[in-house]
DNA sequence: CAGCAAGTGCTTGTATACAATAACTGTCTA
DNA sequence: TAGACAGTTATTGTATACAAGCACTTGCTG
């Protein structure tokens, strides 16, 4: 009973998983929740009633307050037992250790990028700049490319099983960037990842690493001017029961 | 009705938050599940019939279910809709890739130690290395100790943070390591701790890096060693439908 | 008027019933 | 005997009903 016999005949894990669809409702609900929250259509701190939610989304509470669950253990909501779940507000610390997650793990990704590339990843690298460069007055896409650059670095130093986390991290930092990313042009960044890609690829990993790390730390720059231009967006670091009204809308 | 103004008077995140305990039934379940699945009380593959679990652990299928679907986003287990659950086999580009994330987070991390760390954090991290010591036969015991020393790493480090993310990965890691780590001493483990502590101490994040990249290797080391000597233990790294039956047991 | 207290409405937590579907099993047929 | 095929069983997905608890409201009371 305690100790179930691995499974005999056909299991799952050896059957297609490619041609796996499998769009149950619970993750398109996610899917959803998680690009209004880091999109700001849900603020920082703005309660997500399951009931609310579920007629909006026209299903039953069940995939709702499951996709809630997801949500909650990427950080991006909390839950309170018995009493409301709401956005995560933009946690000072958080922001900070994702920027340090990330850098890490890509600059020691930049180490294990072979000399010869797979050409077809480069390709597609190339491909999403020149897209960049185009996309540079709309922020979901240019967030969308982005993630897909910085993806296909890990690509390249087959460590695509760190993206997991690598953009769980990025989700907070971009939800900060997003609060006030207005006054920075974005060819800033495309012109970084120029960089980055053209010096990889030319140099190594030794000519990559300093750009990459200044690329990382200007993101974090731009995180840091809008905290000491706008702190009350974001949550004290280890919250004493302040008790401070917050600011109503409406 | 998209937009839900913020909470209003007294918020949850300004209420007590340190004196809630809310012990929910799915949280008592995910810790339960997760423990033994790492502990392979549950091995890699073995079925997790939602019913069944339900009445051993005497709840209804709801906390059972949700604790199962953060066990997934954890990459502990895998659902399939409409087949069944399962417990994810130890994918060795997976360990890799944990591997990875840990070694490039905890060795970032030693730059970030501050040269007076908090004499409160070493006492406990002193204290930690006496009691591995005396702990070198049991396992559960070892690894918990195991993971309360690298998370006082990371919080003289003030990136307490990144537990999270290191913790998950470090569960797959020790996970491939219970599967056959009988023939090496727990002991050189613990000097190999002691090693790096007394050299981050003395000389600071240059002494102590090569000596944690050594420890970190040396876990890495001996889960490839059982990769060699037991490959039916992990799943094939891009699996192609290979429909191979698998050993049953009984 | 201040303070307290019961009540009310909302929230999430849990249990359960039903639906949809994949996989196995037995039977029938050629 | 081999294979196709329909029925059976077990699984998760979803919807819904009820339970428990917190926070606010409202009325009472001193």
């Amino acid at each position: 009973m305690t100790a179930s016999p691995p499974p005999q005949g056909t299991h799952p894990y050896n059957r297609s998983m490619s041609t796996r669809p499998t769009r149950t409702n619970r993750r398109t609900v996610y899917d959803e929740l998680r690009r209004r929250v880091i999109g700001l259509d849900f603020g920082p701190g703005a309660p997500l009633s399951e009931n609310e939610l579920a007629a909006e989304l026209g299903v039953s509470r069940t995939p709702v307050r499951e996709a809630l669950i997801m949500l909650a253990q990427d950080g991006l909501v909390q839950v309170f037992p018995k009493v409301g779940s709401f956005v995560s507000r933009v946690d000072a610390q958080r922001v900070s250790d994702a920027q340090f997650l990330r850098e890490a793990v890509e600059l020691a990704s930049l180490d294990d990028i072979p000399a010869d590339p797979d050409p077809e990843v480069v390709a597609e690298l190339r491909a999403n700049l020149a897209q960049q460069e185009l996309a540079e007055d709309d922020l979901d896409q240019f967030f969308l490319l982005d993630e897909q650059f910085h993806h296909g670095l890990l690509r390249l130093a087959h460590h695509e099983g760190t993206w997991q986390s690598v953009v769980a991290a990025k989700a907070h930092l971009d939800r900060a960037r997003r609060l006030g990313l207005h006054d920075r042009s974005l060819h800033d960044f495309t012109v970084q990842h120029t960089e980055v890609l053209d010096a990889l690829l030319s140099g190594g990993a030794e000519e990559a690493r300093p750009l990459m790390r200044a690329h990382l730390r200007a993101v974090f720059d731009d995180i840091e001017r809008l905290r000491a231009r706008s702190p009350e967006l974001f949550a004290p670091s280890v919250g004493q029961p302040t008790r401070r009204n917050i600011a109503v809308w409406e």
